[in-house]
DNA sequence: GTCTATAGAAGGATAGAC
DNA sequence: GTCTATCCTTCTATAGAC
């Protein structure tokens, strides 16, 4: 591949995430997508074919992106609680700097549920679940968390992370209303997200 | 307004809600709604004019619902923690009801913010904060629960609630290969988030 | 590999008959 | 009020020249 063929086609994925991000897949244009990377339409066909298996090659590639900060919650030298504020410091500052990604992502997963399958199978997910379990067993037993609790409790992490930015639309606005600024809310969030969480699983 | 062109409005209204909270503004089609209507799509144009149009009525109708949700909140006779365990009983058993809606919702919205605006702007947000603070001002202070939190703590009680749904397509997705059913979750989430939260605000 | 030009299909909207 | 037929625009995708 030479340099030009991967400085395009580079040029094109860029373009095609942008504007994929900000429309959707079905609100997206092509036209729009090559106007951003300054070629023509046809290029875009050259290299990927279809929109669909543009919109494919790009959602996979932010999924990837995504699941990836999740991976340090795995490393072991860490308490329970030390990774909770790990978590929400990291996760949230990610998403500070891509703030479009879960509503983008949430609503296309949502539209076809399929797109995820294959990438939740390649992704671990029970093994995940046994790695963290094996590690922090007495922390578990200490806060009395049970199996059944898992998925309430992953949930609930996740959620104090990502809704703020899938709701991002209206809570900015009502916190206009009551004189909030929606970035020192976030910046409150790392912390305040960690220790609610914490002290929601203290006895 | 005969009965029949009240019968036929309401029909097209309610297709198009399916419709739209289904596909989405971008990727529903007045031929689709037509179709779901039984009827043809001159139709839709005689009684709403554009799609626009249509979905701008389907959308308010919509947000009015939800909100009327949070209305028995401000019902004086609950202490704060009945309320809190009131508000995660009844949300989440609406949108078991409607679990479509969160996703349609938080999407539209972040495509076109100006939608809501005018809608937040009727609802006296500021009032409802203020006749809460009012009310439980005592509760308030035994939780340490100062106005500075007030922010994190509305997003994060939305969140517990809402999130599940927003988030159904990779949740559901994880859950299948974890063992769990995403109806059972939900049934025990009505508990757990409420108890999860008031744990939270103790010190 | 990149462009221009255009095919071909789909979708929103309207005209006009009944 | 409801239908059929059709206009017109937009969009994806391809053909063919360079």
């Amino acid at each position: 591949m030479s340099d030009q063929e991967k400085q395009t086609e580079e040029k094109i994925f860029e373009s095609a995430t942008e504007v994929f991000v900000e429309k959707g897949m079905d609100g997206a244009r092509m036209q729009d997508i090559a106007d951003h990377a300054g070629i023509n339409k046809a290029l875009l066909h050259y290299y990927y074919r279809t929109k669909d298996k543009l919109f494919d090659a790009v959602f996979e590639k932010i999924a990837e992106k995504m699941f990836r900060k999740f991976a340090p919650v795995l490393d072991a030298n860490y308490t329970l609680e030390e990774k909770i504020r790990f978590f929400f410091r990291e996760h949230i500052s990610f998403l500070q700097r891509n703030s479009r990604l879960p509503s983008f992502f949430l609503n296309e997963i949502n539209r076809n549920p399929e797109r995820i399958r294959k990438l939740i199978r390649k992704a671990d997910i029970d093994q995940l679940w046994h790695t963290l379990e094996a590690q922090h067993r007495d922390e578990f037993r200490k806060y009395n968390i049970t199996p059944e609790m898992i998925p309430q409790i992953m949930t609930s992490i996740a959620a104090m992370s990502v809704f703020p930015f899938a709701a991002r639309g209206i809570i900015e606005t009502v916190f206009e209303k009551m004189g909030v600024k929606f970035d020192d809310y976030l910046e409150q969030r790392k912390e305040f997200a960690a220790e609610f969480v914490i002290r929601a699983l203290k006895k």
